[in-house]
DNA sequence: CCATCTTATGCTCATGGAGAGTATAAATGG
DNA sequence: CCATTTATACTCTCCATGAGCATAAGATGG
């Protein structure tokens, strides 16, 4: 940045860089969360922003509609990265890459195209626990942080490493905190546990479970599973991954799947009811196990009713 | 974005941009907010990133050091735009202009420089409830937002509109909501209240109190202020803005400044001892009226200990 | 010294939301 | 009929939060 302030009213030449859009498409299918990838799961969709649109978001949106076919409902800005050129070369090209998190429904994807939909656990299996702690965290992650913090310099520093690993991972007893998804990475990259951590070294380092990806887009997948976490809590955006008519069941089941942990049934149905985030179509859920749950729809009048106050996590400690 | 997605390994020629950096620096200073600005308080500081930096936090902390020769505390990303020349001429060359928060204390703005603080309540008068919601939002605003709303082409919208203006502002004994303080600015904009948003036309649009900036930076401040007054809800940022040792008094103030509400004394207190934010010194507060109050100091340890839940804001109501 | 003002600090009370559990209803397949 | 599965209705307890009362400790002016 220059060091005397000025309005950015004359931009500098010799500053060029090339702008691209990355995307965090996420959709939930039968308690499933999805995110679209290209390149075989190994990329993120992403692509140079062209000026021919009017904003960084009609961009996305027009992309992303002429991939899948399918309006993209809510959009957030996730964050931007400057990479100084891929091999640290200092006269290799710079750009700015913006991510960005997208909310829609799974569906086809066009034809000709070779995005497709990737459980997006494949890539941080240690965030799902829906059927409690994987186990490998406690057999496997836990002994080779536990090995990472021993390898600092001083006491001290073993004991705050050791502290960090545990806060993240709600290790020694500690409350698993779903939120922390971008910390836990960062952590694992610390510890070269993450595979993408070791900068084309040749020595193997013991890696954890999980598929890697490009460049750090495992990271901005991170960022933008960390942001839908919060955002479930304070922001009715379930509803954009969920089809016009749905059970409470369902819908516990898509935020279970985004939280990566159960919800107290009756606790979450007092909740989603007594904010009317919900009304009955009248009709009931078909081709159905037990007795039959009635059909609900989105209200869309809150979000013109109220400052909307959200959906918050009625969580259960089992 | 490209029709086919690809991985950004390869960017496109004739893609260019420049890179700017916009900084929202906030301090307070004896219970009132401050943020710095350049060209007289009609800009936020600004100016094209260099690729001499590792990243964009990096160059942005040097920068801010260089100007202030202070170290900057907490710093968070904000938001990227695109902007596509200033003239809207298609060939004019186009920037994305990545804004960030800063946090840090008041101080001596470095010689030879044309930055100083301002009152961020000069330029959102309406955004200051601490003594009340101000007079003007009755007597001035109110009718105007209501104008506008009547201006609507249906009946519907016209109440949509009104409901908007209501909710944002806390009118018809709604609430006041603190956090919308970008809503309430894009409101105001839309209405035509924003001296910003009558696009250089010659005709004397009805406006609002508060001083304008330079192009969308009146937004960008928008924007900080709106993250950070959501902020200091659960992460304990304030201490950023403290003095090494305060009292409490001293932190409700500037609590206070920054969400421009009052805060109930006791229940402050409380909420913050209970959590063990601080720590006394020891020493009692000198040059006071009333009796003197105990020094406290942030604890930084429970940066570590925890992942820490935040400060909530115990709000009176009167 | 006393009255009064100002701020600090301790404590109680009522309300409501959240976590948890119990109980009952309505479907299906043996 | 019974076991199983899911839906749905309540109840109970704990605790955070908003609110207010009461007292303490300093200064100041008569």
């Amino acid at each position: 940045m220059a060091r005397s302030p000025q309005k950015s009213s004359a931009p500098a030449s010799g500053n060029a860089v090339t702008a691209d859009l990355v995307a965090v498409l996420v959709a939930v299918t039968d308690g499933a969360p999805k995110i679209m990838t290209i390149a075989g799961g190994s990329a993120l969709p992403s692509g140079p922003f062209e000026f021919t649109h009017r904003s960084l978001q009609t961009a996305l949106r027009a992309w992303v509609e002429a991939q899948t076919g399918h309006p993209l409902g809510y959009v957030e800005q996730l964050y931007t990265f400057a990479d100084r050129g891929r091999s640290g070369d200092a006269k290799s090209p710079h750009s700015v890459s913006i991510s960005y998190l997208g909310l829609t429904r799974e569906d086809k994807v066009g034809e000709g195209f070779e995005a497709h939909w990737s459980g997006w656990y494949d890539y941080f299996p240690w965030e799902d626990h829906r059927a409690g702690a994987p186990g490998f965290i406690a057999r496997s992650i836990a002994p080779k942080l536990k090995a990472w913090a021993k390898a600092a310099s001083s006491p001290t520093l073993q004991r705050e490493r050791w502290q960090r690993c545990a806060i993240t991972f709600g290790l020694d007893d500690r409350d698993w905190n779903e939120e922390l998804v971008l910390q836990r990475y960062e952590l694992l990259w610390e510890a070269s546990l993450i595979p993408e951590a070791n900068h084309s070294r040749g020595r193997e380092a013991p890696v954890v479970p999980g598929k890697p990806m490009t460049a750090d887009h495992r990271r901005i997948l991170a960022t933008g599973i960390a942001r839908l976490r919060a955002k479930i809590k304070y922001r009715p955006v379930v509803f954009e991954l969920m089809p016009a008519e749905f059970t409470l069941l369902q819908l516990q089941r898509s935020v279970e799947a985004l939280a990566g942990r159960l919800v107290h049934k009756q606790n979450f149905r007092r909740l989603i009811e007594q904010q009317e985030l919900v009304e009955e179509t009248g009709a009931m859920a078909a081709d159905t196990v037990g007795r039959p749950a009635k059909l609900f729809r989105f209200r869309h009048a809150v979000l013109a009713e109220r400052a909307v106050a959200g959906t918050k996590l009625p969580l259960s400690r089992t």
